[in-house]
DNA sequence: TGCTGGCACTCGCTACAGTCGAGTGCCAGC
DNA sequence: GCTGGCACTCGACTGTAGCGAGTGCCAGCA
């Protein structure tokens, strides 16, 4: 059962010759280009071995041999070398990065780069609000019964609804709720304000009760439950790129997939601290991906995570190099953060 | 040289034939399907002369007719019905935009219904700020050398960027700014502001002209200069719809196209007064849509028109649908923000 | 003059047969 | 346990043939 260390070369070469020219790779072709010190013959049984423990497969009889998503995984997990990035590729991250004045101009930047270095789709989600806290409410009456309601968080998010008073409310009033919710909510995560939330009603003049009362649902329902997040996309256009054979010739179910904002928060919003998820076709809990791969991860300043990045390509891709770049691009945000 | 009737009839039918089935329609079929009173040889003589008009091609010697760009030309100017929508249609519209409550909410709820009718990519450009006025400016300390500024537009845009002050600025002053900018720019189109914001700058007490200077420097560049449009997209994966037909087999510099807000805003950024535009094949000034249609609008409050919205499909697409579907979407969207 | 039926012709599509070659599995021998 | 040799498989490619949708042209007719 155990795989000696050939036969796990011999993996690692037909890995890296498929993602490389996208064609079956045969046992002669294999000796020829690596270094593996035995003959075609060899490779063969150790071929046959890995094909029966399900790391590679036969795409036709008289074809050369693919991995399989079992094969990517083994080679993600125990075989891929670290690839480091190249000179160029660091100078383009910083160069990209520097000089955003904004976080709307840190989100798009980094979505693009990400999906110019490792050509792929790229996802870079917001800061989550769920991990933001609240530096600032400002009220802005826009007339007697309506105010725009905007929220600055700490990560530099900034939200904005409308909201309609259930009656008009004068100047002054507007000052002593802007004040009380900022008092009350200044400081504190998103996550932990349902209850301060609540509380805030009763601590209200009566007077200003159901002005409060829809202030805190507005802030309760759409800043808190509904749309919450948001999601920058780029690259859609290399999906294109390695023809009609990655995606078996169709992009339908991935275009799909990569309109639905759940789907692509499911991939790359769940984040756990300073961990990188690959996951390998039919890993995806998706069925429309079930032809890609992900390779995500959270970033945020410092230790601490808001959100989370990531990439979508075909299950051929160059998992080292994607996964350096995103990890990498990551850290490098996560700095650029931490500098606000 | 001049068409007659029947020689427009037999062009009609040969686009509204070829958009239903995407194959090239032969004589024969034709006479089957329509009521064209003549037989298949005389339509094959009419034919003849449409595509010496250069309104029809044969993509090889022995198949049926395909129209050129020219000659779907022809049939949006004068051959086509209109096609009112159907009841369904409508509903479905209603139903769609009612209850959004936000600018925000409005323009992507617009772009899916816009997305879901036509069963193309839909895009809307958000409320442009060159056509929008000054309804509040807000300034919101983050830190003593900091500050937000909050834009909002009479359109429900709301825009923001931080400011990073020459120096300290202590929070009276910070009032006082807000009140000069507020007096001199609300109720002000952006695009006139320019020499408006300039004057600001005179205006403002000696101790507060750097961070009014820099204030004003902030909402010329990036509110107005730069970045001042923001764009929505949906359908991307209606692209697949009719196979590798449509396109050629590529959608790479259709998708490329796509992710250039730059070629979107030219698409359907450039807005008349009430009308609607119609760009065919190779009317389309970018190369990489050579192959597809734009259809697109402006929409607005009344009879202003504040933003573009449109669809993208392949050249064989139901132009008199997607006309009346784009035209009815953009009057709605106007109601919804009139009403505000 | 304009429409029509008839007819020969074109040419893409499909099916089929044959060849080639990359790649395999297996086996005997070292 | 590795290797060379060998028979075998099967997809890719090529060439041929028949089919059929569609055409252009022409003679005849209203």
């Amino acid at each position: 059962m155990g795989l000696d260390d050939r036969k796990l070369d011999v993996l690692r070469a037909i890995v890296e010759d498929y993602v490389a020219t996208q064609e079956p790779v045969g046992s002669k072709t294999l000796v020829e280009r690596h270094q593996l010190g035995v003959s075609p013959a060899t490779v063969r049984n150790d071929m046959a071995v890995l094909e029966e423990e399900g790391y590679i497969r036969q795409p036709h009889t008289s074809a050369g041999r693919v991995p399989t998503d079992r094969g990517y995984r083994l080679f993600v997990d125990r075989l891929s070398r670290v690839k480091p990035l190249t000179p160029a590729e660091r100078r383009a991250i910083e160069r990209f990065l520097v000089g955003a004045v904004d976080l709307d101009d840190v989100v798009h930047r980094t979505v693009r780069l990400l999906a110019q270095l490792t050509r792929q789709v790229a996802v870079v989600q917001y800061p989550s609000l769920a991990r933001s806290s609240v530096r600032h409410l400002e009220l802005v009456p826009i007339s007697t019964t309506r105010l725009m309601l905007v929220m600055i968080a700490d990560t530099g998010r900034v939200e904005q609804r409308l909201v309609e008073l259930p009656g008009p409310v004068p100047a002054d009033d507007i000052t002593d709720l802007r004040r009380l919710v900022n008092e009350k909510l200044g400081g504190k995560r998103l996550s932990d304000t349902p209850p301060l939330v609540q509380a805030l009603v009763e601590e209200a003049v009566p007077a200003l009760r159901p002005a409060m009362a829809t202030l805190a649902s507005v802030l309760l329902e759409t800043l808190v439950e509904r749309h919450e997040e948001r999601i920058a996309l780029a690259g859609t256009a290399n999906l294109t790129r390695g023809g009609v054979l990655d995606f078996q010739g169709s992009l339908r179910p991935i275009l799909e997939a990569l309109e639905e904002e759940v789907i692509l928060l499911k991939l790359i919003g769940e984040v756990e601290p300073s961990t990188l998820r690959v996951r390998i076709g039919d890993e995806n809990e998706f069925d429309n991906l079930r032809l890609a791969s992900v390779v995500s991860t959270g970033y945020g300043p410092g230790a601490t995570i808001v959100g989370g990045l990531g990439v979508l390509g075909p299950t051929r891709m160059d998992y080292p190099g994607t996964i350096a770049t995103v990890r990498a691009v990551a850290r490098y945000v996560g700095d650029l953060l931490a500098q606000n």
